[in-house]
DNA sequence: CAGTGTTTTGCAAACGTATGCAAGAACGGG
DNA sequence: CCCGTTCTTGCATACGTTTGCAAAACACTG
C-alpha cells in the first residue's frame, strides 16, 4: 500500500499550478504553454500520476472502450480475428471489453444491456447475430455497430463479410470444372448470412452449369453436427463425389470422418472444398481447399467503419464486402484442362 | 436519436422520490421499503433507466472490469481459457477488457499502464510472463494479479497452472515404459516457468529410469521452430524414436512435418507426446497423445482466487496447481505388460 | 507606449452515481 | 399511549476529470 490515487490536483499543488492546467496536458485537444506543459510533465512524472479513465469517460461520454460480442472461439477463424481487432484498436487507443453470449436472442438482449451500462463506444458482434429491434436499440442509444462476418438483411447496422455469394459460386464452378457431377453441400447455420449467402452462390454455381445440388444439409457450425452429415451422405445407395462444406471449421470434421471412420481417401473417393482459411487449412494433415477470407482487410474495415461512426459520427451504416481468393490444395482433383 | 441519458435524477423525479433511494434501489447492498422498491422499479422500466457503470466506478473505485493480458491466440489453449474465464466472470458480474502484448517486457509495461488508467480491478495473465517490478507495480497500486498458466518464482504474485514437472515426469515415465530408448524433447520457451517445469520433470522421470535426454531443443512456442528442430533430429545418424513436444500446439507442427515431410509413421517409427490437451489434440488427423491441463479447474480457480483478492482483500498470493492425466492416444504405442 | 489581437490560465460548474448523516416514519413492548 | 429502537428517506457531498467563461498575461504593430 504504498501510494493511493494520485490525482490531478497533486500534481497541480506540485507544479504550482492549477488542476485544469494539469487536464490541458493531459488532454489532446487542449492547448497550454511550453513552460506549463514542462512543469506538469515533471510533477507528473514524479508522482506516476495518470488519468483516470473512468473519470475522463463520465465528463466526456467517451469510454475509448468497444464492446465485442462473440458466441464461441472454438472455430479458429474468430480468435483470430480477435487477436487482430484488438491489435487494431489498441493502435487507436481503443481496447475490447469481451462479451459472450450464446445465439439465442435472450442472451443477446441481456449482454446488449450490459454493454450500454459500459458506456461502450461502439459494438462489434461476430459469430453471433443481431435481431433489429437490437439494433435500433443501440442505434437510440447513439452506439455504432458494426457485424463482423455477417450481415443483416433489413437492418440499418454496418456490416463487414466477405462476398460470400460469389465465393459460393467459384466454388460450385471449381468443383464442376474438376468434372464432379454429384456435389453435395454441408451449410453453414441458416440463421446466420454468411450461411445463406454461401448456400445461394453455390446453387446458383451449380444452376449455370446445368446442375443442381446433390444433397443440401445445414451443418448448423457445429462438428458433430457436420460429420454426421457427411457419414448420412456416404450411407446412401449413391454418394456424392464431391463436399461443399460452409466454413473450415466443419471440413476438417468432415475430413476426419471420411478417412478415419469410413476409410475414404480425399481427394480420390471423394473432393472437399471449405471456406475461410484459416491456419489450419494450410497444415499438411488438412491442407485443404477452401475461399481465403482477407482477414486482414475485414478486420481493417470494421475498425474504420466503426471508427468513423464514432469520430465523425458518420451515421449511415454501410456493408462492405470483400472477396477472397479459392486457395486451390489437396483435397480437391486438378480442373479438366489445366496443365499441371 | 431518440432518448439521450436517462440518469437516477430522471427515475426520482418520476417515481416521486429522491435521487438517493433510486440509487439504494439499485445497489446491491443498500435497503429500502417494498413500497418505493416497487415505485422506482416501475418508473425505471418505463424509462429504460440502467445504472451507468462509469459513474458508480468513478465512486465506488470498483469497474468491475478484469484486465487480460494475452499475447497470442493461435495455440488453441489460449482461445479456450479465454472463453471459459470470459463466461465464468460474467457470471459474477465482471467483464474482460482485452490487452495484447508481445511478450518483451517493453510491451507489458506499457500495457500495465493502460490497465492502471482503466482502474481495473484484477489482472489475468496469459500466455505472458511477468517480471516482478511490475507484479509489484500492480500490488503497489492495489489490483490483485493473477498468472493463468505461468507461475513466478520470486514475486509475490497468485498463479494457476497444472503440476507441470509431475506431468513432464509422467510423459518420461510413459515413454520408457513403452520401450523407448531415444527419447528427444523439443520443449516450451524457456523463458516461461511451464515449459522450464515440463523440461525438469522430463529430465527427472528419465533419470529414474537410468536414462538421459537423447537431445533438447527449445522450441519456442513456435511451429516453424519446432518442425525444424523436428527435421534436425531426423537428419541426424542415429535419430530418437519418440519426442515429448512441450505442447499441442508445437506437436501439430512436428506431426505434420514427420509425416509429410519425411514420410514416417506414428507411433511405429518414433513416437510423439504433447502437452494440453486442446480440442485439436483429440481430432482423428491427430489423435495425439498428451496430458490433459485441467482447462475447467484452472479456470474456476483463477477466478475464485481473482474474485477473493478483490472482494475480501485477501493480499497473499497463493501458487495453484492441478495435476492432469496422461491421455493415451494413437501417437504412441501400447505399453510394454499391458494387455490390451 | 498605447492599443489590439492572441494565447494562457484559473475558477467553477458540470458528468451520474454512492453514501454518511440526521431527521422522520414505523413499529413494538410495556 | 409513550418511549425506545429499528427502518427509510432526503440532503448534501464526494469521486476525478473536462470545459465554458472571463480575467490575465503576452505578443505585435504602428
Amino acid at each position: 500500500m504504498a501510494l493511493d490515487k494520485v490525482t490531478s490536483q497533486h500534481v497541480a499543488d506540485r507544479a504550482g499550478v492549477s488542476q485544469s492546467a494539469v487536464s490541458r496536458v493531459f488532454t489532446p485537444g487542449a492547448s497550454a504553454s511550453a513552460k506549463t506543459i514542462a512543469k506538469v510533465k515533471e510533477a507528473a512524472a514524479e508522482l506516476g500520476y495518470r488519468p483516470n479513465m473512468m473519470a475522463r469517460a463520465m465528463i466526456t461520454g467517451k469510454s475509448r472502450i468497444i464492446g465485442l460480442v462473440v458466441a464461441y472461439l472454438d472455430n479458429q477463424f474468430y480468435p483470430a480475428a480477435l487477436e487482430h481487432l484488438s491489435n487494431a484498436l489498441q493502435a487507436k487507443g481503443y481496447h475490447i471489453l469481451v462479451f459472450t453470449a450464446g445465439n439465442d436472442q435472450g442472451q443477446i438482449t441481456q449482454v446488449i444491456e450490459e454493454l450500454l451500462d459500459y458506456q461502450v463506444d461502439g459494438i462489434i458482434t461476430a459469430s453471433v447475430g443481431m435481431s433489429s429491434n437490437l439494433t435500433k436499440r443501440c442505434f437510440d442509444a447513439g452506439i455504432p455497430v458494426v457485424m463482423f462476418n455477417r450481415a443483416q438483411d433489413g437492418a440499418d447496422v454496418g456490416s463487414v463479410t466477405s462476398a460470400n455469394v460469389a465465393g459460393g459460386r467459384s466454388i460450385a464452378e471449381f468443383l464442376v470444372s474438376c468434372g464432379h457431377t454429384r456435389i453435395a453441400h454441408i451449410s453453414g447455420w441458416e440463421g446466420s448470412s454468411t450461411g445463406r449467402d454461401r448456400l445461394q452462390g453455390f446453387t446458383e454455381g451449380l444452376a449455370v452449369a446445368g446442375q443442381t445440388p446433390f444433397a443440401i444439409v445445414d451443418g448448423m457450425y457445429d462438428r458433430e453436427v457436420a460429420a454426421k452429415a457427411a457419414r448420412d451422405f456416404m450411407m446412401q445407395e449413391v454418394a456424392p463425389d464431391a463436399i461443399f462444406v460452409g466454413n473450415d471449421h466443419m471440413a476438417f470434421a468432415v475430413m476426419d470422418t471420411l478417412r478415419y471412420d469410413l476409410g475414404l481417401r480425399i481427394p480420390d473417393d471423394i473432393a472437399i472444398v471449405g471456406y475461410d482459411d484459416v491456419p489450419l487449412a494450410a497444415w499438411a494433415a488438412y491442407n485443404l481447399t477452401t475461399v481465403r477470407q482477407p482477414l486482414n482487410r475485414m478486420v481493417e474495415a470494421t475498425v474504420d467503419m466503426l471508427l468513423a461512426q464514432i469520430d465523425e459520427g458518420e451515421m449511415a451504416p454501410r456493408r462492405v464486402e470483400f472477396s477472397g481468393p479459392l486457395i486451390q490444395r489437396g483435397t480437391t482433383l486438378t480442373p479438366k484442362g489445366t496443365t499441371t
